[in-house]
This record gives C-alpha cells, structure tokens and sequence, in this order.
DNA sequence: CACAGAATAGACAGATCGGTATACCTCTGT
DNA sequence: ACAGAGGTATACCGATCTGTCTATTCTGTG
C-alpha cells in the first residue's frame, strides 16, 4: 500500500471531520500507522500535505460528480442529475465521498480567509472546475451566449446555498429545494 | 472603556480574519492591549470568549439586519431591502460590520463541524433569528401558511448561496443575482 | 487621604505544536 | 550476498499554546 497516498487519505477525514488548524501531525500519524520521517520523506511541510489533501478531494470530489452528470444527456437531465448528486451527498448515499461535513473547499476557504493564500485559490479553482461542468449544461440549454455566465452563475449559487443550508441549518432537503428553484428560473430565462 | 467589550471586539476581527483556531490568547491580549490577568477575570477560558464573541456579532449583525429591513414595509420591500443590505455588506459599504470576510456563523460552523457542539448551536440559532425576519416578510406577500416555511427556507438558501460565492469565489454580483431569482422564484410561488 | 477593586507586566507551568535526528529493521535487485 | 531505499520507533529541539500566579500600579469613592 502507497505510504502518501495513506497519509493523504488519513489527514483529508481528519481534516473533513475537526477542520485544519484543529489536527496536528500527530494525531495524523498516529491515525494512519506511518512514522513522522515517512510523513517528511514525502512532504516537505504541513503545508505541502494540506495542499496534497486539497488536491486529493478536487480530484476524488469532481470526478465523482462529472461522472454522475455525464452519464446522462447533457442540458436539463445534467442539471437535474447535479442536484440528485448533491442530494445524495447530503444525505450520506455515497460512501466514496464520506460523511456529509459541508463542502469541504468552504471549510478550508473559511480557515484560510485571504483571497490571495494558495490554499483558498487552490479551493476557487476547484469551484471553477465544477462551474464549467455547469455551464456545459446550460449551453446545451440554447441559452443565448451572452446570458451562459450569468446563468451559470446563478446555478452555482443555488448549489452552494444548498451545500450550506444543508451543514449549518442541517436542513436535508435543501438540494430538493435548491432543484425546483433551478427549474423556475430557467424556465423563466428561457421564455 | 470597558475592558470586556474591548477584549471581545478585538477577539472577533480576528477571529474573523483568520479563523477562531488560528488565533492565540496572546494574540488577542497584544492587540487589544489589554493584560492577560483582565482576560481570565471576565472569562473562564477561551472557549467561553468564544461563545461571547459569537453572541456579541449575533448581536451586532441581527441588529444591523432587522433595523436595515424593518425601515420599509413588509413583504416585497422588506426581502428587497435584504438582498440589498446584503449586497452593500458583500461590498463593503457597511463599516459597522468590519471588511466582509464571508459569514462569521458558517466560518465558525467548518471549524466546529458537530452539529450537536454549542457553538455550532449557537450559530444555528442566529440563522434561525434571521429566518424568522424572513418569514415575516414572506408572510406579508399572502403566500399560503402550508407553504411558508418551505419560501422561507428557499430565500435564506438564496441569500446563503449570494454570501459563499462572494467568498469563496469573490462574485460581488451575487446578492444582485439572488435578488433576481427570488423575484423570479417568488412570482411563480404566488401564481 | 486612604483604601478597595481592577488593571498592569510578565514569569512560569505543563502540554502540544511542527520539524529534525538517530538507530534499527525490513524488503528488493543485481 | 550485499548495498541501498524506504520503512519504524522514539528521543529531542525550540516555539507556542492555554492557563496560573505574583507583584505592582492605577483609579474611583467615602
């Protein structure tokens, strides 16, 4: 078994779990079964693993939610199958992503608050990510080009108001809510 | 001036700014200037200056909020004088409130993930007071009692959604866009 | 003026933090 | 057979953390 990969895995639900700054080395290490030199053979800091973790979750996060939204026919089943998506995750449906704690880029944005620290652009360019999987879904919508960012935009909000309705308010079916709100203003934008 | 207020006002910009768990007691002393002996005669231990500080921007913020909305009728008035108190927050007109560094509350809530932790509680609790100022101006527009909290629920995800993706992602634009859509979302609901 | 309450500065304790160093133990490829 | 890579365990370093304590100074009121 790959020692990094271990000890990426290990700090992430960690991390996901207590926040950042709240986990030491240690209780790392001690967690995941490695010795502190494997952990310094690897990374050079803690810093280095955050971003590794970071890294990690953009990958593990996005490639389960494209795959979720490309399996089916881009435009208004993309989008329907985005929020299922979200609500499954809320709801604790998908053992791949862990338990529901929020989203864990807000988290970290909310502990690294500075627009210019790596770690929070590191968490913006992963929401960009997402965001042009939506825009793909509203471009198949026939959206007229000028509006696609706007739209796109405005999906993206209702995503993340969801995301946090759901971890702060424990409201569960906020995604069903955010969903039906897609539809109406689509249609709307739309006519 | 009183040494409590000044302590807890100081705690909370930076907490604020760079998160409650980043933050040291001697931090806090040296900026406030106040001896470390004053602190721990007004508070047990950290955790309880935690707590005032969560209740001291409950305060501060609600207050800012229901004063800003309460100043014109409610109902269509009332939620449109909120995502514009919002939008002047996002956008730092608003020096009562200190630079926008997102939502305190959801920033403290991905610090204490537990939902059942008292601060994580506590911030559920400011929500909960801001939902009501909401409901209130739900009621006013005549929506049917069965569908109230349900509009309610979807205007604070909304209003929620415009905050974090003015932080995370830095869209000043997003409280405009979540007036629109609740424009758009409310019209259809009242149909 | 005298005194009580509250503030000050700062040393100190015990724990934990990130990170380094040492010594030993496996594997694996030639 | 043996060198080297990469693992383990653990002691250690200096810094920093929360919280306690002492000794001194300021301040407001009778």
């Amino acid at each position: 078994m790959d020692k990094r990969q271990q000890l990426i895995q290990t700090a992430f639900e960690l991390f996901y779990e207590h926040g950042i700054h709240a986990v030491g080395i240690n209780q790392i290490l001690q967690t995941a079964g490695v010795a502190k030199k494997t952990l310094y053979n690897h990374f050079a800091s803690k810093d280095e693993l955050i971003q590794a973790v970071v890294d990690y979750r953009d990958e593990n996060f996005y490639n389960w939610l494209a795959s979720r939204v490309d399996q089916v026919k881009p435009g208004y089943d993309g989008l329907n199958e985005l929020f299922d998506a979200v609500d499954d995750w809320i709801n604790n449906k998908v053992s791949l992503l862990t338990d529901f704690h929020g989203c864990f880029f807000i988290n970290t944005c909310a502990e690294f608050n500075d627009p210019h620290h790596p770690l929070h652009q590191q968490c913006q360019q992963h929401k960009n990510r997402v965001n042009r999987l939506i825009e793909r879904q509203i471009r198949a919508l026939g959206i007229s080009e000028s509006a696609i960012d706007y739209v796109t935009e405005s999906i993206s909000l209702l995503k993340e108001g969801a995301i946090v309705m759901a971890h702060v308010q424990g409201d569960l079916n906020s995604a069903e809510k955010a969903k039906a709100m897609a539809w109406i203003v689509l249609a709307a934008y739309l006519s």
